[in-house]
DNA sequence: TTGGAATGTCAACAAGGCTGACGTAAATTG
DNA sequence: CAATTTACGTCAGCCTTGTTGACATTCCAA
């Protein structure tokens, strides 16, 4: 692999060796990333699964099921058998669609809103202080890696959302 | 949050809107990252814990059952179901350590360095070809900002492994 | 009015975490 | 040398969160 001089431009972080390290530092990240809802999780009776429902109901409000269904990526009966504690806890309610009578806009109850609080602002104090530590030029690659490392699909997912309430 | 001009550097990039986008960035992303190992698992007996035991024996052949252990962070007994289906099925090894008989020193076989072979390089062309679009200088930046994201502990974990055999 | 869409629900199952308890061999230490 | 600790394996049982398949209800739309 003799690529050195490849018109000026170094490749070298493109060799196994970088890419790997990549695929490690996504591997401890994300444990990091977690971590701290995952605390706070345990010991109520809920998951990681509760918490990314919770956070995209908080994200968009009134968002449907099926809209929730796609933006995971699971099936109707997991995603549900989650929804059905959150609702029975108290935690998110369901109003019927007005438009479409068979659609359920969730929305979080105030209960809802304080525990999407406490995790989200769990999630956002390690992710300031890693944001803080690296800079505004390393953030912008961090983001830029991270989008094109996404499912097309799920890159629409999440360009949907990025946009949307700024 | 009127803090536009805090001697020059803007820090827009820490507001809790941008924090967020960081956060679901990882999530979408993360998606991406396990989705083409998880579908050539699939159909095999094998998950995405199967593929983190071969990833980091093969990445530090001979590794004990603690090590193991250590930076998978998992339970004995649940990393042990594991390791006897690779044990049964051929892909891996476990020598009686030389040194430290009690220690079993964890090698992949042929067959199991043909599975990490395909699996790596699924996980890898997607990595090259998000690194590739992004630039280099994205890359830095993406790897700073996961550094500091991850627990001290894995970081150092992290960091162990890091240098290994470049 | 009828087909399809959006949703809920029951049942059964699998992967992959966990805890607790126990066993064995080998190293270490008093 | 005896006692303790370490490294590892294993059995049993539990939980969360994913899956498939089947079926019911309600309601929109052609």
């Amino acid at each position: 692999m003799a690529e050195n001089a490849t018109g000026g431009e170094s490749l070298l972080y493109l060799t196994d060796e970088q890419l790997r390290k990549g695929i490690e530092a996504m591997f401890f990240a994300y444990r990091g990333f977690t971590a701290d809802p995952d605390r706070i999780l345990e010991g109520m009776d809920y998951g990681r699964a509760h918490h990314r429902a919770i956070h995209f109901i908080h994200r968009s409000p009134g968002t449907t099921v099926g809209n929730l269904l796609a933006i995971l990526g699971v099936t109707k009966q997991s995603l549900n058998r989650v929804l059905r504690t959150l609702f029975d806890d108290g935690l998110v309610e369901a109003r019927v669609g007005r438009k479409d009578k068979r659609e359920r806009n969730l929305h979080l109850t105030e209960k809802g809103r304080a525990l999407e609080r406490a995790l989200s602002d769990a999630q956002r104090a390690r992710m300031r202080a890693a944001y803080r530590q690296a800079g505004p030029q390393a953030v912008q690659g961090f983001r830029q890696v991270l989008e094109a490392m996404m499912d097309p699909e799920l890159r629409r997912q999440y360009q949907g959302l990025k946009e949307g309430r700024e």
